[in-house]
DNA sequence: TATTCATGTTTACAGACGTAGTCGATTACG
DNA sequence: CGTAATCGACTACGTCTGTAAACATGAATA
């Protein structure tokens, strides 16, 4: 009878920091099977093979990664996109620190210093193209 | 003997969500008691007294708020500035995300709408400033 | 065929977090 | 003085995270 199992706007679950270097990876290249993942990942963090696999369970069960059957391993390949991910996440932030409000971060990373020569001109093409 | 018990530059401890709804309060004005924090938390967040105390002891251990006995309770303060959150806070995200370039999260802020006209506006007006 | 290897699945476990109840001391009130 | 209200401290407990070990299973190999 198939009861509506699908409750589709699903606020897309979080993805934690342990989980996002997998994602990376997979943003990066994919499919990849769980070794190649950790052929990417384990290095730089000091992480086990294992570790790996659990994070890409717990993404497939977040509906983050998607699995395709290879013989007897999987392939994974991310479900959501990388720049649907940074949306949301720099929407968090925007909204819990500056009201929602973009200037106002904007304004804090200038007075931090924490935006180069670079950026600023990077920063000013981009408000060219915006006004046009 | 003194052994270097003061680990000093202790990088600030994670603030989590529901701490720092009780920050912003004590940020918004202090000292306050447990319940005047609770007056500014508990309804919007539907929280109890009882959540709103053990968020100000947690805040307490991390270093995060200080208190000052008054009688027989106390009254807490932010013990970091407000900027100083938003500062790591918000460095955190960009190197999390855009490897470290503020530029590029400028970049998607733009292209997801997430400015308004006004917005615009004062981003114009800092950069002319920053360029002075 | 018996063993080893690769791989996904299950279980583990400590620490952080969200949310709150309980306890013990102090104070205020009747 | 006895009792209720207040307040911080301690305890609780389920979920999520980081990090992995143990297990099951099928494939490759000796």
């Amino acid at each position: 009878m198939e009861r509506c199992v699908a409750e589709k706007p699903d606020q897309p679950e979080r993805i934690s920091d342990a989980e996002q270097a997998v994602m990376e990876a997979l943003w990066q290249r994919s499919p990849l099977t769980a070794q190649e993942v950790c052929e990417q990942v384990c290095g730089p963090r000091g992480w086990s093979l294992n570790t790996v696999k659990t994070l890409l369970s717990r993404l497939v069960t977040k509906q983050a990664v998607a699995t395709e059957p290879d013989g007897k391993r999987f392939l994974y390949s991310p479900k959501i996109a990388r720049a649907q991910y940074v949306g949301t996440e720099s929407r968090r932030l925007v909204d819990r620190l500056f009201g929602g409000r973009a200037a106002p971060l904007f304004a804090h990373l200038a007075q931090a210093e924490a935006l180069t020569p670079d950026d600023i001109a990077e920063i000013e093409a981009l408000l060219k193209e915006l006004k046009s």
